[in-house]
DNA sequence: TTAGTAATCGCAAACGTTTGCAAAAACTTA
DNA sequence: TAAGTTTTTGCAAACGTTTGCGATTACTAA
């Protein structure tokens, strides 16, 4: 493993954003610094990245999203199909999941890299609001 | 909504499937009795149908499955990030965890489309076979 | 029936992502 | 240093999926 010049300019730029950060935004401010910075470098960066453990994985609706993993204890994400948005969920409430998963199943989930969509409480205000509109 | 020549053949596909059905999959077959059938329709036609709750979704790397909605109680998947393979996952497993999030962070999780991804029991068997190799 | 409206389709182009490959850069060993 | 090996890059092409659009099909109401 080699820590390119590129490679840096990608960790910086998933570094400095807060939380996570689009496929498309890493390329734009990686480009930046260095015009010649490829679309695919990025791509490939930050999968390795993501198989060492520095990275995380979001994915957002169906694009990918990438974050600095959290020094402090790993979180998930809860994703909300409607807006979006992105929250953090505590490793606390998936250890029982995983210990069930291990134990009935002999599955070992991967739960670095654990997304969960739905919809946040704000969109289901939105949506009961809606349903009265009508 | 209206059930077209088009999308009760795509329905037929997935129906007469064993299990999860990858797109080019239900494409082909569609394909057959209609060769006129376009891949767009597929998509947007599956799309449909997952939003209707007739057929689930199931991410298997990065490609879509889809299979019938289980009419006695809906499952859910863990998939295997080495092999592909998908195995089925009792809802119950997962009743706790949903009441944890509406409670704590009033989110509803999505659960009908819910998949969880790690390694199975048999793929982690090969790997510390692998390891010894070494 | 007809005219008008709405839903759906097939096609083509776009999008986000991955892959193959040859060239360049970085390591290794002597 | 030089020669040989390995890793990484940039480019281009491919892949799976989504979208825009005009044409077609199916409904609705007179």
């Amino acid at each position: 493993m080699r820590l390119t010049p590129q490679r840096l300019l990608i960790l910086n730029a998933v570094a400095q954003g807060e939380g996570h950060l689009g496929v498309d935004e890493v390329f734009r401010q990686a480009k930046e610094s260095y015009p010649y910075m490829d679309i695919a470098t990025v791509y490939r960066t930050l999968h390795l990245f993501k198989k060492m453990g520095v990275v995380t994985e979001v994915a957002i609706g169906d694009r990918l999203h990438f974050e600095i993993t959290d020094p402090d204890g790993r979180h998930h994400h809860m994703v909300c199909r409607e807006c979006g948005g992105a929250y953090n969920l505590a490793p606390d409430y998936l250890v029982e999941f995983r210990e069930t998963l291990m134990r009935e199943f002999a599955f070992e989930p991967d739960l670095d890299n654990f997304t969960v969509t739905g919809v946040c409480s704000a969109c289901q205000s939105k949506d009961e609001a809606k349903v009265q509109e009508v």
